[in-house]
DNA sequence: CGAGGCCTTGACGCTACTCAAGGCGCGTGG
DNA sequence: CCACGCGCCTTGAGTAGCGTCAAGGCCTCG
């Protein structure tokens, strides 16, 4: 599925655009110019990591969707997270070990490829960048702890107006939002029913029965939350109070 | 819970003794002394971090069991996972942001203490160790990663066996296993259970179902795994067979 | 000796799963 | 142009797994 294409820019890289890569230095730019390897395209069902393959790469994800899923023997499927437009993928992974997930692309995608044995050059060279990919890296594994939370705590309900909240929430910081505020998903509902431990039945029943709340709108994959507070509340999320008492 | 004492000298760290620290430089030991600001001891049951509130420090786990959690409002807990001597705590999240899970010790721990705010000094200084510390977050995603997985798609006996496999492995990495090969465990049933998503009934009532196939005995806290392909079979864990195919 | 923490077990009910079938929309080919 | 197949969504029926409630036992500690 995969397609190597020329060389382009990072000065004009459509990722500049996003508020989260504002600050990035002019020297900053021209060091990752250095350290891109090229641009791949994708279609949609693409593989970008099979599951148990080693890579020697690293990837930034420019635009598209994608996701990094796990599978049990038997094929069950349990999806960890999305990749939206800026995530870092491969981080996860060192440069000996097998990849332990796979990835596969939603939507047609364009990946910038990096040189994962270069990673050390950019940390030594670079430490503002390095800071960066650790930030990243660590907002990832917030999502994970949330994603967990969900998975193991939350009843069906909950998770599913969980996930559609978390989604439209990232999707927003990606300026992925139509200009109505509505939002078009990619992925079907087996695949939200994988990220959320969830039989597509169950996904699917219980999501008819959250609809009639009107909180929100789910069809034809477009979404859009029409109260914010009553889908926090469906979610069994809270903003958490203030800080009880700070230690040492 | 927290008592700070005296500063001790990171050359003599009990952690210098694993083999992941092994290759730690002089230049580094030294740096990472002026980066230390001082040793915390913790009472078992102690909270480490407390959900909610933010929190200017860094640690690394000396001795002791730790785990990290978030629970929902109306008190369902979530254990993340669990902290072994060499673990770093507090990455997940950035200077500004509240903590959105807490710590809390399942034994008494003895915990170095960093700056958080000097960390872009570490990173701009020493980019060895910058990298030793994003090694160490990607470790702890390729967890979160697995713990999710069984959560969301493994059923109950699976999580189980999973779980205890999982401990065991990590306890034999950080020479926590005693010398007949056993481990003992600091946690109760309930730790594990909200570990695994599952009620306590269920959990013991499904241990019990598995003792009975005698690939592993868990009596009084303490585990030894007899049989570790019949364990790993019962996890529904596989080696992945070899990289079906490289990718670009 | 009593209290409390933890483990264990039984009874019962609900949630989520599997199996099964049908509908809708779209693309393809006769 | 319409029939057909396919992917995806939807719904019903029956079941199994897991959760809750409840109670009792064991051990430790005060």
């Amino acid at each position: 599925m995969a397609e190597m294409i020329a060389q382009i820019s990072c000065a004009s890289c459509p990722l500049r655009k996003l508020p989260a890569f504002s600050r990035v230095t002019e020297g900053e730019i021209e060091f990752i110019e250095k350290f891109k390897m090229g641009e791949l395209h994708g279609k949609a069902g693409g593989a970008i990591y099979l599951e148990g393959a080693a890579s020697p790469h690293l990837f930034t994800l420019l635009s598209g969707w994608a996701f990094r899923y796990k599978t049990l023997p038997d094929g069950r499927r349990q999806i960890l997270n999305y990749l939206f437009p800026g995530d870092f993928i491969g981080v996860q992974t060192t440069l000996e070990v097998a990849m332990d997930h796979g990835i596969e692309a939603l939507t047609d995608v364009r990946l910038c490829v990096f040189s994962r044995g270069r990673l050390n050059e950019l940390f030594a060279e670079r430490p503002g960048l390095a800071l960066d990919i650790t930030w990243l890296a660590a907002r990832e594994e917030r999502i994970l702890d949330d994603n967990l939370l969900a998975v193991g705590r939350r009843k069906s309900s909950e998770r599913i107006a969980y996930l559609l909240w978390h989604l439209a929430d990232r999707a927003a910081e990606s300026g992925l939002l139509n200009k109505d505020g509505s939002l078009d998903l990619p992925m079907t509902q087996q695949h939200l029913a994988d990220t959320l431990g969830l039989s597509l039945v169950t996904f699917n029943k219980t999501l008819q029965r959250l609809r009639r709340g009107k909180f929100f709108s789910f069809e034809n994959r477009r979404l859009e939350i029409l109260d914010e507070d009553a889908m926090m509340k469906a979610a069994a999320v809270y903003r958490p109070s203030q800080p009880t008492r700070p230690l040492i």
